[in-house]
DNA sequence: TAAAGAAATGTAAGCGTTTACATTGAGTCC
DNA sequence: GGACTCAATGTAAACGCTTACATTTCTTTA
């Protein structure tokens, strides 16, 4: 702030485009042709301009040139949490992307809540993105609106729906959460528990609950509510939702926990260590996500994974190549897989 | 991108602060005034305008405020990576902090990559970004005589030095890894083995090496380099380098290992789990973090809890400050604590 | 070698705000 | 009732770039 006797032969003032031009003996268009289209300008030129560009420390004013062009290099995206693994590696595969093609990646944080979501996606258009990545599928219709009003790129990711009217670049959570309720059936399970996420505004939550019943359903099976538990993401809260379940008459226990992602299963399993209840021989336990814990963590947790990175990437890229005139596919369904670890097997007969 | 047929009346271009101004039988003066200061504006005039906004559905256009008003109301960090927990746990924290305020977060990653950062720097100084948050005190000589020579507001966290000329809100981390070797040390170990980070380009993993040594050698204990490993924070190569070291002749062991992080030390452990090898008993294993997961994964793991959120709502804080034109303390050394659990005893006599 | 086309460069009008500064209008005080 | 405040509002000049269009300078080509 001081004076203060800088090395630098600094000028106080930051050089803009018209400095340059000035010490190139050039007009700033010739400038900004260097800076963003250098192969329409002449050998001479260029390199004089470069000179003069790192003599004087020039940095390029990202808000005049959003104003002047229309466009901001910029994406945002917001997402529920960063205290979930799984989305901090989606995002992270999403900014790799981004900053390959030059743009910088915004990030907000709704907590869950679409009202402070829609505020977000506000604040993120006042900023001019160029394009918008939300999670999901569950959004205010206000939110829906003001994108669509202001022709604002988005795209919904972490869900995939056929039928969904906007671009979305994800998977099928609620078939994926049937395969897994299909193998333990098929191994022979009849007495499940769910111990789901928070489904109000979730709708990936919600859907793998779905996914479940479904293929309970078509076993002509039931799930009493009381089976059912709904926990926020959180190892303690799987540890508890565990004692609850396993806290009941032996024959009213169940012999398959369904859990909403790994950390509840963590969170179920490390119960079951710690109380002494046998993995799998009493009770199969399965995740979803695939968190790289999972695996390790014994007896190795069966569960579903789910392509982040590879998600993630294509999101930028579907926005990336929208950017650049080019139309993408707007639906994108990746492929989940279900991973068997030695969390589940067949229920024992006297169980 | 057709005309297609919206509901909304809407004009097709998207309306501008004139248009409201227009509307509103007002000048564009009065119009800022009202969204900037309200209270500096007729209760009539203020009224209309309000009105006018939502039924135009007008949106600021951020790009310009930055570049009228000096101020771009983003605030931008890069971090090494999201995959790691503890990051995205200190992320999270300054979003929050600063979504409270009406900023936002540009975030970029650079992959432990200095080069990289560089280049991360300069695009967030395009973006006119208000303030930059570095994890650690390692960077570029560049990237320093790049925010200074543009007066750029920045700060360093994640590590804490007493006599570093930049503003630093963090903690020791060498004399918290000091704390631990100490701790294990009272405890009667004496043969030590380190599974450290990556040292290269990472002062926070080089200083806690440093402070075990420091700790050792106080004790007159020295350690061989065969007894420090480096491995990427990742749990494979924390079950590898686990592996490496207790495969050795059992009165060459190490009796207690220092692990960089705990995803390292989550590796050790359960790579020691997995192969039958008892903790504590025959080999006591620390981490750094205090994740989540530590107090859960048995037997618990003995770590140095850090407070994230605390380093990031402060961080976050202290930019808004300075830009708030408020002088905060450019330096604030937040505590760490030991957190003693079940993965660390007294060596067996006989090991 | 002159005409024509291509390539390189320059000119200047925005882009949508903010904000000194100027203006207006209404109280207030003697 | 005129001089003076003070609050509310308006005017218009930046802010630093991009870009359509105009102009100049080279190459070609016949």
């Amino acid at each position: 702030m001081k004076p203060g006797k800088r090395s630098q032969n600094s000028t106080r003032k930051k050089p803009t485009l018209g400095d340059i031009a000035k010490a190139a003996g050039v007009s700033t268009a010739s400038v900004s042709r260097v800076l963003n289209q250098p192969e329409a300008v002449g050998e001479k030129v260029r390199t004089e301009v470069e000179q003069q560009i790192r003599l004087l420390g020039y940095v390029r004013d990202g808000a005049a040139r959003a104003l002047a062009s229309n466009k901001s290099r910029i994406i945002g995206a917001i997402i529920p949490t960063l205290e979930s693994a799984i989305f901090a590696s989606g995002i992270n595969a999403v900014e790799q992307r981004l900053a390959e093609a030059g743009y910088t990646l915004l990030l907000a944080i709704s907590n869950y809540d679409l009202e402070n979501e829609l505020r977000e996606i506000r604040k993120m258009m006042e900023q001019r993105v160029d394009g918008i990545l939300l999670i999901g599928n569950d959004h205010l219709p206000e939110a829906y609106d003001l994108m669509q009003q202001h022709d604002q790129l988005f795209a919904n990711i972490w869900a995939f729906h056929e039928d969904s009217p906007f671009p979305c670049i994800g998977f099928d959570n609620r078939s994926a959460a049937k395969q897994v309720a299909e193998y333990l059936l098929d191994m022979g399970h009849r007495r499940f528990s769910i111990i789901a996420g928070i489904t109000k505004n979730n709708d990936r939550a919600a859907e793998r609950v779905a996914g479940v019943k479904d293929a309970l359903q078509a076993h002509g099976l039931e799930l009493n509510d009381s089976y059912i538990v709904e926990k926020s993401y959180d190892i303690w809260e799987g540890r508890h939702a565990a004692r609850f379940l396993m806290n009941r008459p032996r024959n009213e226990r169940p012999t398959a926990i369904v859990c909403g992602n790994d950390v509840l299963a963590f969170g179920c399993l490390l119960e079951c260590l710690h109380s002494g209840i046998k993995v799998p021989e009493e009770v199969s336990i399965t995740g979803f996500d695939d968190l790289p814990l999972s695996e390790h963590l014994p007896p190795g947790l069966t569960t579903v994974n789910v392509p982040t990175g590879h998600m993630g990437r294509q999101a930028a890229e579907f926005l990336l190549d929208s950017l650049a005139g080019k139309v993408p596919t707007p639906k994108i369904k990746l492929p989940t897989q279900l991973v068997v670890r030695g969390s589940t097997g067949a229920p024992k007969d006297d169980a």
